[in-house]
DNA sequence: AGTCCACAGGAAGGGCAGGCGA
DNA sequence: TCGCCTGCCCTTCCTGTGGACT
């Protein structure tokens, strides 16, 4: 007899199983989306284009930088050691890019000239890989080929196997390293005197650094001995304006989307965009991106503004979702402390966060952590742009900081369902 | 002018985990 | 196994701050 509400699926593979009515409608649904999806045509001839991991072959509105970054390393190819160099400039204005895309190009000239160059990248932001002297180290050995421990020796001995290994060979190697002032700020500005004087040290080899990073005002604060040895040369990378940015888009546009698929305006309102986000060029693919891979899910024909919007709104929840989920839980605790307690007011003072935050901790079941600690927990989220923080005086009633929510409505609501679900 | 408040934030160090070499 | 080293998270102690109040 069969069950109410169950019945009988047989034979797939020979297999006899039973599945619920519910189960079997959703499972219907599953293979009508599938269905549609294969039914539809393709969007994304190669998706890849619009990453920020692909090298192009040509970089439009950057000639000037090309040109002199080049002309800077072009001494490697006659045996000399090229000037330190550093550059600037916001986000998406091509440094990461422009310094890989040359370095990668003067790799292959000396390896056809007979010189043995090696170009080394490596980005301090990467947690847990390089934003520490120690394990800095270890990475760039690694990338010469040299295993490090992630941790257990003493830093001169890292210091020590990297040396060594760099000078096993007779060669010149160029080290980006990317987000430099993220490193400086963690560990301080030695492990960068000790780099600009590694040439001291080795009997082979020949280095030369590459400097990258957002902050203008960074190598004012260096050590002057450093500032000068690390900036022998700089160069300066200005924002992209709205017209530069559509000229980029329709190129990485031709190569990932298939003809025809994107409608008038979409690549202008992704510029448009970005360029009030300081001529960010990597935030104007990523919307073109995003738009593109709404449309293929909703089994669209062709991208619209309307997938741009969208698009818009979807990159700066999944931004936020993402770093609240890489979290600590006591980071957690916090943010849903000014959450719950910006429902009540609009700015919230430190002291009244920290009376709310010791409630939560008590129905959660956290430990309490001290006033100093929660401090710094608050400065981290105002670093991330999850809330907005200014220290004010209120006189005799001391100073605080007011905290306010630097998010809309809807990303809120996803973010109190996230810290939730994470808490339950 | 001096005092006071409620913090901000720097410095030092403790405790723990992960890992190495002897 | 033990001593040593590093990174990380955290506490404790301390000084500094700036405007209202006395």
């Amino acid at each position: 007899m069969r069950k109410k509400g169950v019945h009988v699926k047989e034979n797939i593979n020979n297999f006899t199983f039973k599945i619920s009515k519910e189960t079997e409608v959703t499972m219907n649904s599953a293979k009508n989306l599938f269905q549609k999806f294969l039914e539809t045509k393709p969007i994304f001839k190669r998706r890849e284009a619009l990453t920020i991991s692909f090298t192009p072959q040509s970089i439009p509105h950057r000639e000037k930088q090309i040109n002199d970054l080049s002309r800077i390393l072009a001494p490697t190819l006659k045996g000399g050691r090229p000037s330190n160099v550093f550059l600037y400039g916001r986000p998406g204005t091509g440094k990461t890019l422009i310094s890989r895309f040359v370095g990668s190009e003067l790799e292959s000239i000396s390896k056809n000239n007979g010189q043995n160059v090696k170009v080394l990248y490596v980005n301090c932001k990467m947690k847990r890989v390089a934003d520490t002297e120690y394990r800095l180290m270890a990475y760039l050995s690694k990338l010469l080929g040299k295993d490090i421990p992630f941790t257990g020796l003493p830093t001169d001995q890292v210091y020590r196997i990297f040396f060594e290994t760099l000078d096993e060979n007779k060669q010149t190697v160029i080290l980006i390293i990317d987000e430099i002032d993220a490193l400086v700020e963690k560990t301080g500005d030695e492990i960068l005197y000790n780099l600009t004087r590694i040439n001291q040290d080795l009997k082979n080899s020949r280095v030369s650094l590459i400097g990258i990073t957002n902050s203008l005002g960074f190598i004012e604060n260096l050590d002057p001995r450093i500032r000068s040895s690390l900036s022998e040369e700089e160069l300066i990378f200005p924002p992209y304006n709205g017209l530069q940015l559509q000229d980029i888009l329709k190129e990485r546009a031709s190569m990932a989307f298939v003809p025809g698929v994107l409608e008038q305006g979409v690549i202008e309102k992704c510029a448009a965009l970005a360029a009030q986000e300081h001529g960010d060029a990597r935030r104007a693919l990523d919307l073109l991106r995003v738009a593109g891979e709404l449309a293929e899910r909703n089994a669209d024909k062709k991208v619209t503004i309307k997938h741009v919007d969208e698009a818009q709104e979807k990159i700066d929840i999944d931004r936020v979702l993402e770093i609240v989920k890489a979290q600590p839980r006591q980071s957690q605790a916090v943010l849903f402390t000014i959450i719950k307690l910006s429902e009540r007011n609009k700015e919230i003072q430190t002291g009244e966060v920290y009376d709310e935050y010791q409630e939560i901790c008590k129905k959660y079941g956290f430990k309490i952590l001290t006033t100093r600690r929660v401090s710094d927990l608050i400065a981290e989220l105002d670093l991330f742009g999850i809330i907005n923080t200014k220290i004010i005086s209120k006189g005799r009633y001391g100073r605080t900081r007011i905290i306010s929510l630097g998010l809309s409505n809807s990303i809120i609501k996803k973010l109190k369902k996230l810290l939730y679900e994470i808490f339950i």
